[in-house]
DNA sequence: CATAATTTTCAGAAATTTCTGAAAATTCAG
DNA sequence: CTGAATTTTCAGAAATTTCTGAAAATTATG
């Protein structure tokens, strides 16, 4: 049976959408699928749904399950494996954070420190780790920050998201509050 | 003459990164050279640093420029394009930042919408659609934060992040506050 | 343990992306 | 205008990535 046109489009376009992210067309296709039906899907199903080879389907099942955002199931009386997404769109958003960051993050941040640790030689050098320790600084307090907020439970992250930049203004009063230091927040990853 | 091996070595990174992020080798590498470089550079100037073809350093600055990534500098009695950086970090990736939002978040959200419009068929597609739905509302939200952040002066925004999730601990005391509601930072972008 | 069902692997085919050299277009000085 | 300097374009070569079919490996069943 031929998917629906919602789904079917929300395929398409998740496929296509995959390779500005970091995953291909096939992939996206899989995951956006999974994500969009309610029963879960053995192999099959999506060989037959999307029309891709069998060794491809199984490929892309691997690595949805190697960024961990596909769950296997099983049904009594029934081999194959089964997938499908978790439901929880806000766990979905921090185990793709999380993997991105693995990924794309700390591999520049480890690469920068190694570098900034070298005796420049000349001034082109010196200019040059002047440069990649801003980036430095800049990367890892983007990463402090991001440590800080995913060990947030969804309410409360949902409560910060909600208040936007309204925050600062808060801030900049609480600043003055007795017995509210800013640098507690800052020093709590040293524990 | 041959780059330094701090500024040959940030280059080589930012070229194998730049798969993972939507770039290509050359694109990263002629960006990682242009930041870590203090004068501009003229494209025989990369030609010559990174051992590529002219027409090649030609593309990728064009796509840097796309991306808003350089700028154009001229010398005095000099012909050539010359191109380098902006200086500051926090501009840079609020520029990134945009271009990433336009090209793969916006899409996806005008996708969904459209999808969400739809008449549901049957069973599957309602299931479909609610899942979308909150797909939606978790992209819009994101985004409606980011649309909030994005303004902010940088002092601002490096004293938000410095709070990290101490924040919401104040948010729940600033909740019973007078005069200080969260509704009002919600609807700001309704102006 | 034999065998049938299912999943995984992988070499090479197909498709896509990146890169190059050559040629065309543009820009500017004289 | 002319022509030299510079940049851009683009067809096809090279490299990389994705996808497939066939075969191998794994797993469960009787």
């Amino acid at each position: 049976m031929p998917l629906s046109p919602i789904v079917q489009d929300f395929v398409a376009h998740f496929g296509e959408m995959g390779s500005r992210w970091g995953i291909n067309r096939s992939v996206g296709q899989i995951y956006a699928l999974l994500y969009a039906t309610r029963e879960p899907l053995c192999a099959d199903d999506m060989v037959e749904a999307l029309k891709m080879s069998r060794s491809n389907v199984a490929m892309g099942l691997k690595e949805l399950q190697g960024w961990g955002l596909v769950l296997l199931r099983h049904k009594p009386g029934d081999r194959r494996d089964y997938f499908t997404t978790p439901d929880d769109v806000w766990a979905i958003l921090r185990t793709l954070a999380e993997e991105r960051k693995k990924r794309e993050i700390d591999p520049t941040l480890t690469m920068l420190r190694e570098v900034l640790m070298r005796e420049p030689e000349n001034d082109e050098e010196r200019y040059a780790q002047e440069r990649l320790g801003e980036m430095h600084a800049l990367i890892e307090k983007l990463s402090d920050w991001y440590d800080d907020v995913k060990v947030m439970e969804t309410d409360r992250l949902l409560m910060l998201l909600g208040m936007g930049s309204a925050v600062t203004k808060l801030l900049e009063t609480a600043d003055r509050l007795p017995g509210f230091g800013r640098k507690g927040a800052k020093d709590s990853k040293a524990s």
